[in-house]
DNA sequence: AAAAGTTACGAAAACGGTTTCGTGTTGATA
DNA sequence: TATCAACACGAAACCGTTTTCGTAACTTTT
């Protein structure tokens, strides 16, 4: 067991001052050839790296991001936090991750913990708690703190920060369409209690697209399913003497949900009934049909959070740049259980 | 924007030492009543937090963990990773997580970055390519300069050190002996290739089964698949010209897909052909007819891993205790691609 | 009233770096 | 030979804590 080593040590080894070493390693012409040469060769042997603490400390900066999340067992979430690594981790960042658990207190603890000093920053998609409670005091504080935040995906207006979202409005027009396309006109929705943003766009979009190709909304389409419970009986008991040809679903677990039951009472997908969902993530991709989906990019959505407080936090500028918000284009992924003209 | 207050601007304000701030705080009782209330009420009106990284630079503990794991979007891994946080979290601890993205120089790299200082220690589970190399002179390194290392799922007998494994072999040869006594003959695996020690004790207990029933191995029925391609293909190939009864996959995506296949091949799950696959993950949930898998309790597994860590970097003995293994006894959950009698 | 013990606080070191500034020694210049 | 710049290095401050130790100013004991 050989400890890790310091300026201090090599300093007292080879009979130098700490200053000394410290030029030294840094390449600093204040100190001659013979004496850089000596210590480097030391340090170099020895395994020296400098101490991040004292670094952080010194500096003031960690270099490390934090990232709230609501979930981590979750495919959205998951490439949205990879975007956010692979990015921090190019630039030197690492990543404190924290998980919210859909809890607003947790929320609230984890990120006081972490403002203490421990990151330079944080990249957040609120809680489901948060988002109904409606309070974003403890975001305003670490904003007033000076601690940049970025929020992606759930996010909210009380908030000013920069963002990044997805067109989630828009795609949902473009799914609907899709299915309008293809002759569909029984459009049903499945979503999931409004308080997420997400949500709301999308619905407003399914709700547009009708509007714009003159299509009644027919509230007994809309299906809004609780939160985290098995959902199977109230889908199933949504399509029983209904006439409906298409769905648009605001998550995967629900299309491919959908899909069993359409399959098992005995319809064909595509051609009796489409299913669209949103996340393409591994179910949409292993399913048969194959599930025609909205492509979130969320490693792309993660890259650009990165990007967003990385630029911020290491801008020099006085006056801080105004926030901005970026909107990342989903892309509709067309397969087996639409009909594709 | 109010920065984050110190002490020390704490002590220049009401006209005190710094030490006397700290102790008062600290609710010493060198400090008269008085005094300590004074100090209390400035530090709780600008809301005085201590600095982490002063902390830890003075106790050197960071009380951060670091996680490196060879993906993220990844059922298992983020299960494992759920754990992990959470126990985490319960005892006062922060998450840092790398992504070896199986790759051998990410892990080192990574791993030395944050070994400056940054964290107390690692639980990590092996890239592919280290699995392969089997170079492990990095770990070696850590543990040599006092880091504690916990390793799981993907582990090495080279390494001496706090471990947490699944019982991928006795597992196995229960899922085997569930379709023999459900009648199955041909039954076949399909694996991956062999540098993973895990692929490899799933098959040493596929094998064992087969033996303990005087089953004779055949070795057209077991198909290896290569790493990261898409496998579709080989599968349905695999199924051609074949007496197969039952199919052993060590993973769910393999599973799934020799389910679409063989139902494509219109052939009927279980009563044809019975299914299990290793990770009860979404995929075994949502397909028709579920999935019978072995749950791995990647939950279970992260918490042990956390506790071992942290037990083990909290321990004041002087002598070091001895390296433990944990088995986690997998879980085979019979659904609806197997005859469960 | 002198000695001893409390009380309540401050000074300073320590953690491991970086960086500014000061200074003794050299060699070149006037 | 006195002056001055260049060179090569060290001292010390600083980042924000904790903690040991020292010490005035009282209070108590004898």
């Amino acid at each position: 067991m050989k400890p890790k080593i310091t300026l201090k040590d090599i300093a007292k080894e080879l009979d130098v001052s700490i200053s000394t070493v410290s030029k030294a390693l840094k390449n600093s012409k204040e100190i001659s050839k013979d004496t850089k040469d000596r210590i480097k060769a030391f340090a170099k042997f020895y395994n020296y790296r400098p101490n991040n603490i004292a670094l952080s400390l010194k500096n003031k900066r960690t270099k490390n991001i934090g990232v709230v999340i609501p979930d981590i067992v979750h495919h959205f979430f998951t490439t949205v936090f990879r975007g956010i690594e692979k990015y921090a981790n190019s630039k030197g960042y690492n990543v404190i991750v924290c998980i919210s658990d859909e809890s607003f207190d947790k929320e609230v603890i984890n990120m006081e913990m972490l403002a203490n000093g421990s990151i330079d920053g944080f990249i957040l998609s609120l809680s489901a708690e948060t988002q109904l409670k409606n309070d974003f005091t403890h975001l305003k504080e670490l904003l007033d703190q000076g601690i940049p935040i970025v929020l992606f995906d759930r996010i909210t207006e009380e908030i000013d920060c920069d963002k990044v979202v997805l067109n989630d409005r828009v795609i949902s027009i473009d799914a609907v369409e899709h299915f309008i396309s293809a002759g569909s006109k029984k459009i049903a929705l499945i979503t999931t209690e409004d308080y997420f943003n997400v949500s709301e766009s999308r619905k407003e979009g399914y709700l547009q697209a009708l509007k714009n190709h003159n299509i009644k909304v027919d509230d007994n389409l809309i299906l809004t399913l609780p939160h985290g419970l098995d959902n199977t009986n109230l889908i199933t008991e949504f399509f029983q003497n209904k006439e409906i040809d298409a769905v648009l679903c605001v998550n995967e677990i629900f299309a491919v949900q959908c899909m069993s039951i359409i399959q098992h009472f005995g319809y064909n997908v595509p051609n009796d009934i489409s299913i669209i969902g949103f996340t393409d993530g591994i179910l949409s991709k292993y399913s048969s049909p194959k599930l025609t989906t909205i492509a979130q990019h969320g490693e792309i959505m993660g890259e650009n959070a990165a990007k967003f407080l990385i630029d911020r936090m290491e801008s020099t500028e006085i006056e801080d740049a105004p926030f901005k918000t970026k909107v990342i284009d989903a892309t509709l992924i067309k397969r087996g259980s639409t009909i594709n003209k």
